[in-house]
DNA sequence: CTGAAAGCGCTTACAG
DNA sequence: CTGAAAGCGCTTACAG
């Protein structure tokens, strides 16, 4: 099966190659006949245009990357995977191309933003689930593509962002357990170098006095841990809810309580609305964060931001969601 | 920002365009000392190779697509995501160059297999997710690059298979449940255009006498939707065991049974070991499918197709999971 | 409305 | 061991 490129169809034709690839970009001074013409000689010779060539040889490029850092590192969650979706569909519906590119912070070491950039020509990019202490974080400092950074914090007025309003999420939730009777609630957040987890952290100490925090890295495991120790050194007795960062280790310090025998004592809220969160027992009472908004908004922003220079912060609405692990008043 | 070319390492050098596209290639006929100079000033420069323009003018080309079908359809089920990581980490090892590219059934129609791999040069490809319904299954059965379908049952002896044992799972987990006192056992089945479901059901048929098969298009609202209707139609009294082909379906029917107050009365088996699976209550007994396996397989064979022509089918080990759903003597 | 020609950034025989 | 040159498949001013 030999590659039919653009000069067999100008054969075919009759017409130049020239004459194939205004046809192909939609110029407006070409007759309807050579339209007719090329067209159906493309589709009786099965052309399609190379994408290679294409890029090479065209000034105005318009290809925007997905960046996914860390995929395959915790089993349930499914997020990258929707904000994949997402970002997908949104740009079907645009004339630009899409690249996928998976990354982690030992890949970062080999090669730059930049150069990953320059390689495949990028126009633009969306980024996710990178850390600070990622080298693409200190990268993104400088970088001067246009770029959108889903659930990240950076210092360059320069890049997009788009997320959950994360500080006032929590804010709300610590409220919301202080109104419905949880004098003392115990925060136990992800790891820090997430820029989610500051943020989720900041919001619970807006809300609370003598704030409590602690740290079990976003794993359902470290959490579980963390419960049974926290319990056998100083008891859960003095202790009315317990706030995790994530649903993951909500569900964790669920399963500690129930290796304790606390079940239902302790109020127990976790953070995303996984949708493990609506099946453990007792369901978790936590946020949902709305990914297919988040990649609707991370795509519209970039093209904005390519297009029109135009840069946005943007937070999108969150919901509480009340089930059985924490009985709230909204 | 401009782009730095093999141009400025050039001219940077002293050397030819050619010697350091040589020494990017790793060329055997070069001096040791070119290769230093070549590869300070490259990185002095920022130099990166642009992809594009290598495979314009590369003869031979090694890049590899991964084809997800509808990866945005069912929440709760991340095993694509599972095989994307997997594919590219096993990929990551290789020389090949990975592209990825998300499909359902419209865009199918807008853009043939073929298109898609002339457009982007494409040496072999990696397809999930297909169904038999699907214009991308036609044009498989007489389809040319090297391909490996994961989940796919074809007629084509050019492509490639990877996938768990459906036939045999079903088989043995439905002769585990015949052993420890089921007699009647319903087996509820996903689409059968996915030929998954297909194996599936043709496993379980042959372990059983009088096969009664229901369908549930693998949506766990459909399966608990069938699962209350035959309540009211007949009854799960005549009814020992439920095998979904799927652990969502099996949810949906355990969800059923919750509303129906029929716990733990019938035993009720899964398929694939979900995240989810092991949360519900009860939680479910299934067979896990090996998705590590899968994309490992899926990579190695693919290229053992492109470098040596060689065709594998290949099953890859599944494992049963006893959990409280239902009891089995393993 | 259409064609000829230069050029995008590389690779790769061919010489030397 | 290195360079000059053709070519990959397109796009895009420039003419006409």
């Amino acid at each position: 099966m030999k590659k039919v490129t653009i000069k067999d169809v100008a054969l075919k034709t009759g017409l130049s190659v020239s004459s194939i690839s205004r046809v192909f970009n939609n110029y407006s001074d070409i007759s309807a006949d050579t339209i007719k013409k090329v067209t159906l000689a493309a589709k009786e010779l099965g052309y399609t245009p190379n994408s290679a060539a294409k890029q090479l040889s065209s000034k105005r490029k318009k290809i925007i990357a997905l960046i996914l850092n860390e995929i395959n590192v915790t089993r349930g969650v499914a997020m990258p995977l929707e904000i994949l979706g997402g970002v997908v569909d949104n740009l079907d519906r645009t004339d630009y191309e899409f690249v996928f590119y998976a990354t982690n912070s030992e890949k970062q070491t080999q090669k730059s933003l930049r150069q990953f950039c320059n390689e495949k020509d990028i126009t633009g990019l969306i980024i996710q689930g990178l850390r600070i202490s990622d080298p693409y974080y200190q990268e993104l400092e400088t970088f001067d593509l246009p770029t959108v950074a889903i659930d990240l914090d950076i210092q360059n007025e320069r890049i997009g962002t788009v997320s959950t309003d994360n500080v006032s999420a929590t804010f709300e939730m610590t409220q919301l357990l202080k109104q419905s009777g949880n004098k003392r609630i115990i925060f136990l957040n992800g790891t820090k170098t997430a820029t989610v987890a500051q943020a989720r952290e900041r919001g619970y100490r807006k809300a609370v006095q003598n704030a409590q925090v602690y740290d079990a890295n976003f794993s359902e495991s470290e959490a579980y841990k963390w419960a049974i120790n926290y319990s056998n050194e100083n008891g859960f007795a003095q202790i009315d809810a317990i706030f995790a960062a994530s649903d993951l280790m909500a569900i964790g310090v669920i399963k500690a309580f129930r290796t304790l025998h606390l079940d239902q004592k302790i109020a127990i809220v976790g953070f995303d609305d996984i949708t493990l969160a609506s099946y453990v027992t007792p369901s978790l009472t936590t946020i949902r964060q709305d990914i297919g908004k988040i990649s609707e908004y991370a795509v519209k922003d970039l093209i904005r931001q390519i297009e029109k220079n135009e840069i946005n912060h943007r937070f999108v609405p969150y919901q509480i969601i009340e089930r059985e692990s924490a009985k709230i008043k909204i």
